[in-house]
RNA sequence: GGGAGUUUAGCUCAGUUGGUUUAGAGCACCUGCCUUACAAGCAGGGGGUCACUGGUUCGACCCCAGUAAUUCCCA
């Protein structure tokens, strides 16, 4: 919490809640209890992984699955009254001892003789069904299996299918108890060799294959787990997953990206029961109390308890000490499914003012992994307990990986120091660094680089600011008409920015959202608009421009203050006193007016025109010191738009801009669109190398010209394509004809 | 074994009901610059058979089928 303190992140930190929380605890009681008493909680049979060694039950999360090479038995078990046998194949000959039937597959000819037969578990010849369920894989072993309802998750379930007795015969210790048996008070393993020493010599033994099997092994004491049934407390999931998927799916709550509407749905679909109690040392205690008579009472607490218990059975004259509470605690989820509820106190006081403004909420953000676990069961509670949805939209964060695509964890050690990358490229580096790889739904592949451009874009910032506060004001001087131009230019390319940077907010691509704001600043602002306005060296700025790039400034800093909280915040403060005293944080945000999209346009031609200049220049190596003129040409009856003339004669180092109609003599040209640029000439030709370059860029607007003229001679493609289509195409046809045109007058000027 | 995704430049990713010149961005890379805010920088540049095969269509990165690789969820 404290990193993320220092990450910037404005949380209601007033508002900070545990779990344990006194209010938090009785919140959870309260909802057990409710649960309970409409019948939608109760207590039942499961199979739980069991730590022989540490004596707990492990969660899912606590078992690692190893490969192991193991082996597989094939044992001979006879069929009652005959002196036929079937032969199964198992990993634990161990287990047999609790067997309680042998199954096959009900269209496996091979046993079809078998209904109605039982046969006879060897050495202790108990006699058990055979049953037929197409759980049966026909292909493994021999297409039989032997039935352990007690130690294997889906004998359990056929076990529950078909009523099957069920014998535990192994003790919490892992060794073998008086149900067993035999071998009882040995160890399984040891068991496991003894017995398949015994069923060889009494003949039980066809053969032993080597096999590669995975085995669940517990993470805290690496001691094989053992699948074991234990009484636990559920809740029914039905009733309430069948409206959290409503809203879900009919988009109440929308899930971004979308695509985990689909993982909702199955798993809302195939929802089972929540095994809502866990045997662990802390977490809300299950609210339930023993009799004994075995009866159970479920109450807000042991005094409520008893008085329902002296109530339901006065005959017993219970007193306090007969009572014994539940030992077991809570799931933490069964916690954190009430938070949006139980963080304002919505379960104990349903209408206090807190509840009724903070709920129902707007986004949620959380990840993928607990989708299930948190955000489905949210939906649920919030249905349950406040009849509405608990939030509108949920933003789906990734993982954080390193470069080999793991996972960040402890044991590997891979994590970063949030704190020490602080201290490398600040907070706001860090931030952007996590932001830029953060596209909507993807895992974040964590590259400290990223953090580096982070922190250059930082920089970049900062060294802006240098530049304009560093600028002495003059009152009296007038605004040049190039100022003029790229303040409008860059307020309409602003209002266009914005409008992109909203709608990748709309659509939560935050990464989008923050890539466009930095290329408005770092591109449009500091290479472009920077570059056109600011005066000659050691000579004031005017009024006007030096005040609108101060409020640009202003804005930039609240498009960006959501990524970097930190620099745009002290910024904000060092452009204008005014904010002494103020925040950012609270100030409004920019709000996009109307485009000018002639200016916008007008720029983009420019800025063609600029680039081609400074590529010319840096092919003829002219250094920007020496300055040049620049003859312009129009063709294709086009006329001039000298609107940023000024600008680019600035940027260009240009000492005269001339429109001409005739050809040029004597001068260096290059093509932008349609329009000749003619640079008279400085140095003589290289004409070898010009006429090569040409023919490269004519050769190219030819095969162009014949992929456009092959799509409009396809009739089929004018007859069917809409017509806007297919008058585009006829502008890129014309377009290249034009540009053939200049092209081929410039090489017979040079072959003269 | 069942289900859901993913596959576009060296890396991480965009690409909106199929038509916006012959597919974009950031980073990385290459070249030239210590130009007076910034070398943590400036200017310019190269780089892709859109996983593969077939189909639908006047037209496919996009739709359909199959194949391969890969990730996640459930068992």
């Amino acid at each position: 919490m404290e990193q993320l303190k220092k990450l910037g992140a404005s949380c209601d930190w007033n508002r900070t809640k545990f779990t344990m929380d006194e209010d938090m605890y009785e919140s959870v009681i309260q909802v057990f209890v409710d649960l309970f008493s409409k019948g939608l909680i109760y207590r039942g049979v499961r199979m739980v992984n069991w730590d022989p060694k540490a004596l707990t039950a492990v969660s899912d999360e606590e078992v690692i699955y190893k490969e192991v090479n193991s082996k597989l038995y094939y044992l001979k078990y006879f069929i009652e009254g005959s002196n036929d046998f079937i032969t199964i194949a198992t990993t634990r000959p161990e287990t047999i001892l609790g067997d309680t039937a042998v199954c096959v597959h009900p269209e496996d000819e091979r046993y079809a003789y078998l209904k109605g037969k039982k046969v006879l578990v060897p050495l202790i010849n108990r006699a058990v069904p055979v049953i037929f369920d197409e759980y049966v894989d026909r292909e493994f072993g021999t297409g039989c299996l032997k039935i352990t309802p007690a130690h294997d998750i889906n004998d359990y379930n056929l076990g529950n299918k078909y009523k099957l007795e069920t014998i535990d015969i192994f003790n919490d210790n892992g060794t073998l108890n008086e149900k067993a048996q035999l071998y009882v008070g040995e160890d399984r393993f040891a068991v496991r060799k003894k017995i398949s020493k015994e069923l060889e010599e009494k003949g039980h033994l066809a053969k032993i294959e080597e096999y590669a099997n995975k085995v669940g092994y517990s993470e805290r004491t690496d001691e094989v787990i053992e699948p074991k049934l234990s009484m636990q407390w559920f809740m029914r999931m039905g009733e309430m997953a069948k409206p959290a998927l409503d809203v879900v799916m009919n988009d109440d709550i929308k899930f971004h990206p979308v695509k985990f509407k689909n993982t909702y749905r199955h798993w809302m679909e195939n929802v089972k029961d929540w095994c809502i109690s866990r045997q662990l040392w802390w977490g809300q205690r299950i609210p339930a109390w023993y009799l004994p008579n075995r009866e159970i009472v479920v109450a807000m607490n042991a005094e409520d308890a008893l008085k329902t218990a002296q109530l339901k059975f006065p005959e017993l004259n219970l007193t306090a000490a007969d009572l014994i509470q539940d030992e077991d605690v809570l799931d933490t989820w069964f916690s954190s499914w009430l938070w949006p509820i139980s963080v304002f106190d919505g379960i104990r006081n349903p209408d206090n003012e807190d509840i009724k403004y903070y709920y129902p909420t707007k986004d949620l953000i959380t990840a993928p992994e607990i989708l299930f676990f948190w955000v489905a069961r949210m939906i649920m509670a919030g249905l349950e307990y406040k009849k509405e949805i608990p939030f509108k939209n949920v933003y789906l964060t990734g993982i954080v990986r390193d470069k080999l695509g793991r996972k960040m964890s402890k044991s590997l050690g891979n994590s970063p120091d949030p704190i020490m990358l602080m201290e490398k490229y600040g907070a706001d580096g860090v931030r952007v660094g996590m932001l830029l790889t953060s596209p909507a739904g993807n895992d974040l592949p964590f590259d400290e680089s990223l953090c580096e451009q982070g922190r250059n874009f930082n920089n970049k910032i900062w060294n802006a600011l240098r530049l304009v506060t560093g600028w002495e004001v003059d009152g009296n001087l007038p605004q040049p008409d190039y100022a003029k131009v790229a303040i409008e230019w860059f307020n309409a390319k602003f209002n266009e920015t914005l409008l992109q940077i909203e709608d990748h907010y709309e659509k939560y691509r935050l990464s989008d959202a923050l890539m466009t704001a930095y290329k408005l600043v770092w591109d449009d602002f500091c290479s472009w608009y920077l570059e056109m306005i600011k005066p000659v060296y050691q000579h004031p700025i005017d009024k006007a421009t030096f005040e609108a790039t101060i409020a640009i400034f202003d804005k930039l800093m609240k498009v960006l203050h959501p990524f970097m909280p930190f620099i745009t915040e002290e910024i904000w403060h060092l452009l204008d006193e005014k904010n002494e005293g103020k925040s950012i944080m609270v100030s409004e945000m920019p709000e996009a007016t109307t485009i000018n999209q002639e200016i916008l346009q007008q720029f983009n031609f420019a800025l063609e025109i600029i680039i081609a200049i400074r590529t010319f220049r840096k092919d003829k190596n002219i250094l920007n010191k020496e300055s040049i003129s620049l003859y312009i040409r129009k063709n294709n009856n086009e006329s001039a738009d000298t609107t940023f003339d000024s600008l680019i004669a600035k940027l260009c180092n240009i000492d005269k801009i001339e429109y001409i109609t005739e050809k040029m003599e004597n001068a260096q040209s290059f093509i932008v669109k349609t329009t000749e640029c003619n640079i008279p000439l400085l140095q003589n030709i290289d004409v070898e190398a010009e006429l090569a370059k040409l023919q490269i860029e004519l050769d190219y607007a030819n095969k162009f010209l014949n992929s456009v003229k092959q799509k409009l001679s396809n009739e089929r493609f004018v007859n069917s394509a809409p017509a806007q289509v297919v008058d585009l195409e006829k502008k890129k046809q014309s377009d290249a004809e034009q540009k053939i045109k200049v092209l081929e007058e410039q090489i017979n000027k040079l072959q003269k």
